[in-house]
RNA sequence: GCUCAAGUGGCGAAAUUGGUAGACGCGGCAGACUCAAAAUCUGCUGAUAGCAAUAUCUUAAGGGUUCGAGUCCCUUCUUGAGCACCA
């Protein structure tokens, strides 16, 4: 039995002695590695289980890459400004520094008790003013350069938090934190322009060895979207407006417009008749948060402002309504609307009764040349009582159909499908339930040897009585007429038109896809991306809109109305001026305070008369009293441990220039927009000024999964009997354990449920591997016998670290270890080479055995890596697999010279396969080399 | 609703380009050691049938491509994540 609490502790407190992890930035002699975690925000309670397994993931990588060559840098801190420090500073009336300390000291105990090999002289911690000096001065560039700025806007307030949120801080329209309610605001805010820098950072995602998920999520947040702005005029006044559309090929098609009821123009242009609608409508929405306009997201509201808009491509009025379901917030806060193609603008058509048209009609069937052109219907009886539907079958002939027929002059498409029902069917009792949008169809009529272009409208009857009347039939319409069931016309029905018609008027609505333009002068024949670029070109050359980039990123809210958090160094000044604090004047030190909570939803900051009122060459003004948000901190720090005690800029640029970008992130999938969006942002924008010598800081990312409770079930407050805490694991089987078991559980990225009896599995494998070394002697021979193993093993587990698969890797070390006990013994070389790759992931327990069974004085964190021989993997026989008709039958023993012949003939030769094959035909032989030998029989 | 990811024994999971499905571990069963137990070591362990050789079935369900599919294609279901009136 090892004693792991001995062991573990002497070798921390070699480590912390030695300083065996510190990293000489300067020594550029070797090629360098940099190893990041996300830095914890240290909280009362400690580590969870959770913390180690990414922290373990980067330190194997972080010691193997040490021992093969590489200069590593491999830090840690502490995310320390926030909430918590902040509430108990409101209760206890304690500054939240001393709290905050406390709680990095318990952090850094136990994130040495896990035997991490972080270089702790880097240690940094976001709320420490030698490091929020730099936060400061980055917020001083952005604003300076106009990305940091103040404007009034809509902001996620939260009553009970007191403060402003971001958007990522909102879920459901509740409070992340909390789950309080929010609502929107108007305030004046302290802004990131982050928009700026959508395209950079949407373009960056490309190269990125990152997940493709997170790349998704980055993307979709970003959210760019290629259209146009067009102009519309307001008839009877000056006025204009613009909006935004990805759809400016159905600008024939709109029939009215929609403002945002926070929209300017709104109250100029509303009639007087409908001055007391709009206003009182106006009203609800402005109560409304975002959780009920969600919610009521499925049941348009609306009201028309009584203004008409003029239409730019054919001058046409339409009417301008408000509704909620145009945001202020996107695009122009204005759209046109074309409810013949945009559901939203379709269901709101329906609901107050706006005109729809079609402008572009879906296409089906082939073309060909010489077509002739004509208009028909399609029309389906529906029979409510019998779930069926009017078909007619012409069996052999052409299969089943609905009822078709083509329009005669003067004829509407209605007149025309109550005509062709009754003349083929004899049915004429029905009611008329709606029209589907028009389809442009291609087909050959074998009946008149022609082919036709047709243009064909679709008609949905209900049958309301059985009445049938005479039948009145040209003599080549041989068909029956049946009632067909929805199964029945899926399979049955092959025509793609009629199974589109059928489609449409089953789910009826807008058609949104793509087609050729009808009803649109310029546009008649072209399809979607051809109109809309026509279209733009003729709102260019006409004045009336421009071709345009939106994006649904929104400007990053950089303030927060708290005070454990770093000050905005900015004074604004009495004649109204802003001033952005000299460099010499940085760090701007939060002061103290007597009572750290806000009055009525004001910055704690305003407390703290002494530091606010200052004077500016004479000018009294007042110091900014917001604090930035949790992120601003957390958005460059891979940056400052680079370089952590530099007094004169955030970091040496050479030292940057070497050390980024970071080559390995990990960290949990909770950050997809958040953090790993703001640090992009800033980095680009540091690399914009050069300072950064690359756009994109983490060059490869990995998100580890979640250890969820035995249960399956995420550990937490729910379910207390269910939460494991690492310290009671290393105290029953040390650190090694905890870090072996972590990294056995599974896939890095998968969630995993916890297991006491698996975890006492790992320790167990610790166990029979120290007893190898320790107590049986068993180091000595040449052990020929395990070359090819030994090797195996050597490359799967270098390739796995540097892969991160360290769940297939240590299941290669345990055959590795069986395969030993077989053998009753092990060279000193592989055993040698078995410590080492084991080092990474249980570097306590290797320590020991390097130490005391192979009489080093050194620590092994930067021996030599094993290598394999590549020739002592090759194998000179093999066993190939026998199949018949692509099932086992066989194996067969091969050595390396046997000809393709000779292993047919010998693949025949095996008595289960001669089983198989007797009496048959051999149809195909086929032999993988190495592989397989596959035999298909008739 | 839309987008993405995933579904493999009793459990956690393996399976380079399509080529012996279930490596490794947990749990279970048996044996050795022991007065006995624990620990340890050795063997067996997807299901069904059979003394066995072996056969049949089996990677969420159904279909397809292929000599051969966990892997590729289509349809459906389930779970998780993200977005949610983004014009």
């Amino acid at each position: 039995m090892y004693n792991h609490k001995e062991i573990e502790k002497k070798w921390q407190n070699y480590w912390d002695e030695h300083k065996t992890f510190k990293t000489d930035a300067w020594d550029f002699s070797k090629p360098k590695f940099y190893a990041l975690d996300m830095f914890p925000y240290p909280s009362g309670v400690g580590l969870h289980a959770g913390h180690p397994e990414g922290y373990t993931a980067t330190d194997i990588v972080s010691r193997m890459k040490r021992m093969q060559g590489y200069n590593v840098l491999h830090p840690m801190g502490f995310d320390s400004f926030g909430l918590p420090a902040e509430q108990y500073a409101i209760q206890t009336g304690n500054h939240p520094s001393g709290f905050t300390e406390k709680n990095i000291e318990t952090f850094t105990a136990q994130l040495k008790m896990l035997g991490f090999s972080y270089d702790w002289d880097r240690e940094v911690s976001t709320s420490d003013p030698s490091y929020y000096k730099w936060t400061q001065w980055i917020f001083k560039q952005l604003y300076n350069d106009g990305y940091a700025k103040q404007i009034d806007m809509p902001v996620n307030w939260c009553e009970e938090l007191g403060t402003v949120l971001a958007n990522d801080e909102v879920i459901d329209g509740k409070s992340e934190r909390g789950g309080y309610p929010v609502v929107r605001k108007n305030m004046k805010q302290w802004v990131i322009d982050i928009p700026a820098y959508a395209e950079k950072l949407l373009n960056g995602l490309d190269e990125l060895d990152w997940p493709e998920s997170t790349k998704e999520i980055q993307r979709n947040w970003i959210g760019k979207s290629t259209g146009a702005l067009v102009e519309f005029k307001v008839a009877g006044t000056n006025e204009k407006f613009k909006v935004f559309t990805t759809r400016c090929d159905t600008l024939f098609g709109a029939t009215y417009c929609v403002l945002s009821p926070e929209h300017k123009l709104v109250d100029m242009i509303t009639t007087k008749e409908q001055k007391d609608a709009v206003d009182a409508y106006k009203k609800e929405c402005a109560s409304k948060s975002d959780l009920e306009r969600t919610e009521l997201n499925k049941d348009k509201t609306g009201v028309f402002t009584g203004a008409y808009a003029i239409n730019p491509v054919n001058n046409t009025e339409i009417p301008i309504w408000i509704s909620d379901y145009v945001l202020a917030s996107y695009g122009e806060g204005a759209i046109m609307a074309v409810p013949a193609h945009d559901e939203r603008d379709y269901d709101f058509a329906k609901k107050f009764n706006i005109p729809i048209i079609q402008v572009l009609e879906e296409v089906t069937g082939t073309p060909h040349e010489n077509e002739s052109t004509k208009n028909s219907i399609v029309a389906i009886v529906y029979d409510e009582k019998n779930d069926k539907y009017l078909t007619i079958n012409w069996h052999e002939k052409g299969g089943r159909l609905f009822i078709g027929g083509s329009i005669k002059d003067g004829e509407t498409p209605l007149e025309c499908a109550i005509r062709e029902v009754e003349e083929e069917t004899g049915y004429t009792d029905l009611e008329f339930v709606c029209e589907v949008p028009k389809i442009n169809h291609h087909y050959y009529a074998y009946n008149k040897d022609k082919y036709f272009n047709i243009e064909c409208t679709g008609i949905l009857f209900k049958l309301k009585s059985d009445k049938q009347d005479n039948r009145n039939l040209d003599d080549d319409e041989v068909f029956d007429v049946e009632w067909a069931s929805k199964d029945v016309i899926d399979s049955e029905i092959k025509d793609e038109l009629h199974r589109k018609t059928f489609e449409y008027t089953s789910n009826p609505g807008a058609m949104i896809g793509d087609g050729i333009h009808i009803n649109s002068e310029f546009l008649n024949g072209l399809n979607k991306e051809d109109a809309i670029n026509k279209m733009i070109e003729f709102l260019e050359e006409n004045n009336c809109g421009k071709k345009k980039i939106n994006y649904r990123l929104r400007e990053w809210i950089f303030a927060r109305q708290r005070y454990w958090g770093e000050p905005i160094p900015v004074i604004h000044l009495e004649d109204g001026r802003d001033v952005v604090l000299d460099d010499s004047e940085l760090p701007l030190i939060l002061p103290e305070l007597e009572d750290y909570k806000g009055k009525n939803g004001h910055a704690p900051l305003e407390n703290a008369t002494d530091w606010v009122n200052v004077e500016v060459d004479g000018v009294k003004g007042k110091r900014e009293t917001s604090t930035m948000p949790g992120s601003a901190g957390s958005s460059w720090y891979f940056l400052r441990y680079i370089d952590p005690h530099n007094d004169n800029e955030l970091a040496d640029k050479e030292l940057i220039k070497h050390w980024m970008p970071v080559d390995l992130y990990v960290g949990g999938p909770e950050h997809a927009v958040g953090h790993l969006l703001y640090s992009r942002m800033w980095n680009n924008f540091l690399y914009d000024k050069g300072i950064v010598s690359v756009a994109e800081p983490f060059k490869k990312l990995v998100h580890q999964g979640m250890i969820l409770g035995s249960n399956g079930i995420k550990m937490g407050k729910r379910f207390p009997e269910f939460v494991v805490n690492p310290n009671d694991v290393v105290e029953e089987y040390g650190a090694d354990t905890l870090r072996l078991y972590e990294m056995f559980m599974g896939p890095l990225e998968a969630d995993k449920p916890w297991n006491d009896e698996a975890a006492n599995g790992a320790h167990r494998f610790l166990e029979r591997v120290y007893r190898l070394y320790f107590e049986e002697n068993k180091i000595g021979g040449d052990s020929t016998s395990l070359e090819k193993i030994y090797n195996q093993t050597v490359k799967k587990v270098t390739e796995d670290y540097e892969s991160l698969n360290f769940n297939t890797a240590i299941s290669q070390m345990m055959v590795f270890i069986n395969a030993v006990y077989k053998e009753d013994s092990f060279n000193p070389e592989y055993a040698k080479g078995f410590v080492k790759l084991l080092n990474p992931i249980a570097p306590h327990i290797t320590e020991e055995i390097w130490n005391v069974v192979f009489k080093n004085t050194d620590s092994i964190a930067y021996e030599e890596w094993p290598k394999y021989d590549e020739s002592k993997l090759v194998e000179d026989s093999f066993e190939v697999v026998v199949q018949v008709n692509g099932k086992v039958r066989g194996k067969l023993a091969i050595t390396d010279n046997m000809s393709e012949d000779e292993i047919k003939s010998k693949a025949k030769e095996i008595e289960n396969v001669q089983r198989f094959i007797e009496g048959h035909e051999i149809v195909k032989e086929i032999v993988i080399p190495k592989k397989l030998v596959s035999i298909v029989i008739k």
